[in-house]
RNA sequence: GCCCGGGUGGUGAAAUUGGUAGACACAAGAGACUUAAAAUCUCUCGCUCUUUGAGUGUACGGGUUCGAUUCCCGUCCCGGGCACCA
């Protein structure tokens, strides 16, 4: 970095990064402040986890955030890039668990070593706004945002169902259940409801779902993903009034909390209803029965004198609380003995319980359709015996006003009642036969048979009509319902915020007031894996109601890790304010919403849509003005995968083990048959190709590498791999590469700046004709990689577009003065373009080439069109679409003389074989083709 | 099961709006330099064949088009998410 010594010949990472992080460090140059005179640019990258070390998916998400901070801040602007830490979660527990660490020590460390390997990277960071959200200075500002929206409604209790290991008495996570038992006990597990507090996000569905359309910087894949995750579809809720039984049994009390929302299963007693949410109401003449969940009120009613239904209920129970257990899951029924009548036909039909429908969506019932839905219908076959033939009310479209034929005769325009199975088109001959399922059963585009009144009505119309007869009736209307669940948010553990509540017998949940916050973690505390520590410390939970100032238990539960990620992006504007949750210094940040948000595809839908979420509640408590939306534009990165290994320890439990422990035996065609652990050579197994993860040991840490090669080479190589949205098999193979086209590019400079530097002012037709090609390359690069940086966000193509300018550098004949000087030009130019990528070396480059100058400061090269022109181009010549030969023309050259030359060129005489052109397609700057 | 992606040489990949398939690299092979090794440099490198040429080829099967890795339909495989991993 001193002008005063000379250039080193050799490539020396450590030196040359050593010296260029204290320069930086010296200067303040990552340091962001408020500047309202230049337009600002926020580039975030999801702060990691303090699991431990880095690991490869963490070096491309804050490599690929750092070349957007370095190529914007060349750019003009005012750049902001911080980091922290989303400090709460369980592995820090279960760290605690096995090597009997406390959690907060455990993450204390794992922060302090994991940012020395951030800082080692060479990264932009303004260190001066870091923060872990496990200090109370962060928490305690969603405690008193927890409190503000509970006054306001907008968080409520109710009960939800969990995992229950049953003999560990705890509660589990979904990642701790493993095939249904307990990942420590090997219990099996069930499922428990307990009351819990909830975030009401459904209130803000609407929003959520209509806001995607004014995200254009955002994914359309990440968009749809959202879009299908709220699930707003429009329906008809109509309820079917229960039969009154003479011997039914005494009403068990609901196991609803408070606040559940309306329905919810619950009946009235003057006359009992069983609600259900349809999208698909012009079927409603073919139910022929209705299921409930296992937890439904109408299920614990008849199973209280059903020991048989009860039995069944309670194996409902068994197994994990995830959807795609659930969903994967046989699907099982048991009729209750209750019936239910048909609003519009006056029929009887029979409740079932069903394991398949969830008490979480909607009421906790549907009716059921066999004909016309595929999973009822295969319910329906599996329990053929027990209910009602299957009743088609729904024929195709085309079949419209045509004689069709059934089992039991001739059906004309809606005459004749329809009997299953099979229909036969008496015109087209077609047939429908519901002995076995076809997606088109279940198609909207058709017509309603054997309907009564509804025959031959299409979709919308026998909505229509069926919605007005049902609310004609009081028994329902249409309704707009939404698959996005209210946001359950209280955990039985310990390492994370606690919620601030109150509970006093005669005062209630009383929500913690402002001068007693924050509640504070106690962080000496012994983990032992049964039940949440807070709960056994009586000098956590004691307390006084602060309403009416008697005995009062302090809530135990914490929160869901998600509220922490869900406003740090705020926080970061504004992290030394000690009396404000954020201040107005995020106006200037966040204005128009952060520039830029990098993270993994993996947090598509959850921790984006909790984010939207707050931003939106942050903003209707008036905390930051009318931004809405969080994040202007997302770049999700693809995940860095690598294999896993494991051993088989008891109770189905696993021992995972690292790749770099491990070798893999390949077949002579490359493919894995076998591996051993390195340590004791006996064979493992080989699990699948996941993302880097803690939880399955197969995160591999790049401080080998950096300690290595240096932190340039980590970078360029992980951004030269694939681009950032793909995903990456992890792999060092071509790792070297990247280190010698460092090292080429160092000796290259070297061998220039040996000779002499010069000033790289010259005349455009100095050159000679290889000069001018190399020049024009030297400039369509440039266009290229700020197009790769700035639109495309292609790391990988803008790396090969500057070797391929080394490589034509190479090969030029710059020995002449002109040429000199076009050296000269080009080598500022490569430090300059790389500079994002591999600050380190771009810094030291540009320091030799023009010395004293700060390529951080320096403004990105820009395309001088005089460089770029070019006066004859290549096209190339096909004949029937095949490549046979090219011509080249004067760039500006017409169709007509274009066409003439290919016809005339030698491959295409040679495939014409003389007969003559049917069409000549020209494609400007391309391609002639000739069709014969 | 449902929703979202992906599948191109031995490997990572490129082809930006339907227009030269395999840029740029890695690995491998051959050669130069060297006492030797490393480093460096040069060349070869999708597959097949009757090899100064031609055919064929982007998971598989169809389709649209003068022209398809790209668009459409279907199938298979792999990855992510599924609300308590973060």
């Amino acid at each position: 970095m001193n002008p005063a010594m000379p250039m080193q010949d050799k490539y020396t990472p450590a030196d040359i990064e050593r010296a260029a992080q204290d320069h930086w460090n010296k200067t303040g140059a990552a340091r962001a402040v408020e500047d309202a005179t230049k337009p600002k640019y926020y580039c975030l990258s999801m702060f990691p986890y303090p699991s431990g070390k880095l690991h490869m998916g963490h070096v491309r998400n804050y490599t690929i955030g750092d070349v957007l901070s370095r190529f914007h801040k060349m750019q003009g602007y005012n750049v902001l890039q911080p980091m922290g830490w989303d400090a709460f979660g369980m592995p820090a527990e279960n760290a605690a668990l096995q090597n009997n660490v406390p959690p907060a020590g455990w993450t204390y460390s794992n922060i302090d070593y994991m940012r020395t390997q951030l800082k080692s990277l060479g990264f932009a960071i303004d260190w001066e706004r870091e923060f872990a959200t496990c200090t109370p200075e962060y928490y305690r500002w969603e405690q008193w945002l927890f409190t503000r929206l509970y006054e306001k409604g907008l968080v409520y209790k109710k009960f939800g169902t969990v995992n229950w290991d049953p003999v560990d008495h705890t509660v589990l996570a979904n990642e701790q259940v493993i095939d249904g038992r307990g990942w420590r006990s090997g219990a099996l597990i069930e499922k428990r409801e307990i009351p819990m507090y909830y975030m009401k996000i459904t209130a803000y569905a609407e929003e959520l779902l209509s806001e995607l359309d004014n995200l254009p910087g955002w994914p359309e894949q990440v968009r749809l993903m959202q879009k299908n995750w709220i699930g707003k579809s429009t329906g008809v809720r109509f309820a079917f009034p229960v039969v009154a039984s003479g011997a039914a049994a005494p009403s068990s009390p609901p196991l609803q909390g408070e606040g559940s929302g309306a329905g919810m299963g619950s009946a009235d007693n003057a006359e009992e209803k069983l609600w259900v949410f349809t999208t698909r109401a012009d079927t409603i003449m073919g139910v022929t029965f209705v299921a409930v969940a296992a937890e439904h009120p109408l299920a614990t009613r008849a199973a209280a004198n059903n020991p048989e239904l009860a039995a069944f209920i309670e194996e409902c129970k068994k197994g994990g609380v995830a959807e795609a257990d659930i969903a994967t899951m046989e699907k099982k029924g048991m009729p209750t003995g209750i019936f239910v009548t048909h609003p519009l036909t006056g029929e009887q039909v029979e409740v079932w319980v069903g394991n398949y429908v969830l008490m979480s969506y909607g009421d906790g019932a549907v009716m059921a359709v066999p004909a016309h839905d595929q999973r009822d219908f295969e319910f329906a076959k599996k329990y053929a015996d027990k209910l009602p033939e299957i009743k088609p009310v729904i024929v195709p479209a085309s079949w419209k006003g045509k004689k069709f034929f059934t089992q039991t005769g001739w059906f004309e325009d809606g005459d004749l009642k329809l009997s299953w199975p099979i229909l036969t088109n008496e015109e087209t001959d077609e047939s429908v036969d519901w002995a076995s399922w076809d997606e088109s059963f279940a198609s909207k585009e058709g017509v309603c048979v054997n309907s009564g009144k509804y025959d031959g009505l299409s979709y919308e119309a026998a909505v229509d009509a069926i919605a007005a007869d049902l609310a004609a009736k009081d028994l329902g209307d249409k309704k707009v319902q939404f698959r996005l669940r209210d946001w359950g948010i209280s955990r039985q553990r310990y390492w994370g915020c606690p919620i601030p509540i109150i509970h006093c017998a005669s005062c209630g949940d009383v929500p913690v007031p402002d001068e007693q916050l924050p509640v504070v973690l106690p962080e000496n505390v012994e983990i032992t894996g049964a039940g949440s520590p807070l709960a056994k410390m009586p000098e956590f939970y004691e307390c006084k109601c602060p309403k009416c100032g008697g005995d009062a238990r302090r809530e135990t539960d914490t929160m869901d890790t998600f509220f922490e990620s869900s406003w740090y992006f705020l926080r970061y504007a504004c992290p030394d304010n000690t009396t404000a949750m954020v201040d107005e210094r995020v106006a200037y940040w966040c204005k128009g919403g952060i520039d830029q948000y990098i993270g993994g595809i993996e947090h598509a839908i959850l921790h984006l849509l909790y984010s939207r979420f707050f931003t939106k509640l942050m903003r209707d408590v008036g905390l930051i003005g009318d931004l809405g939306e969080p994040f202007a534009n997302l770049l999700t990165q693809g995940m860095v995968v690598a294999p896993t290994f494991y051993r088989d320890l008891d109770a189905g439990k696993k021992l995972w083990i690292n790749p770099a422990d491990v070798d893999v035996v390949t077949d002579e065609r490359g493919r894995p048959t076998g591996a051993t652990l390195k340590a004791d050579g006996l064979p493992v197994v080989i699990g699948g190709t996941e993302k880097m993860s803690k939880s399955k040991n197969n995160g591999v840490d790049p401080q080998a590498l950096i300690d290595q090669y240096g932190a340039d080479t980590a970078r360029l190589f992980i951004m030269f791999a694939s681009p950032p949205d793909q995903s990456l098999e992890w792999s060092d193979a071509g790792v070297e590469g990247a280190y010698r086209f460092l090292r080429r590019l160092w000796k290259t400079t070297y061998d220039h700046v040996q000779a002499g530097l010069v000033d790289a002012n010259f005349e455009q037709n100095s050159l000679s004709t290889v000069q001018a090609d190399l020049r024009r390359k030297l400039h369509q690069t440039m266009g290229k990689v700020a197009d790769d940086y700035g639109r495309r966000k292609q790391f990988n193509t803008a790396i090969a577009a500057v070797m391929e300018l080394l490589n034509a550098y190479d090969k030029t004949d710059l020995a002449d003065t002109t040429g000199r000087k076009l050296a000269q030009e080009t080598l500022e130019s490569i430090a300059l373009l790389l500079f994002p990528i591999v600050p380190h070396i771009g810094q030291a480059l540009y320091a030799e080439l023009k010395p004293g100058q700060d390529a951080g400061s320096a403004a990105f090269p820009k395309a001088d069109p005089a460089a770029l022109k070019q006066d004859e181009i290549e096209l190339m010549v096909q004949v029937n679409g095949k490549l046979r030969g090219s011509i080249r023309v004067a760039a500006e050259a017409d169709k007509a003389s274009i066409e003439a030359a290919a016809l005339a060129s030698e491959g295409a005489v040679k495939f014409m074989e003389g007969k003559p052109a049917k069409k000549v397609v020209v494609v400007p700057g391309r391609l002639v083709n000739i069709v014969v």
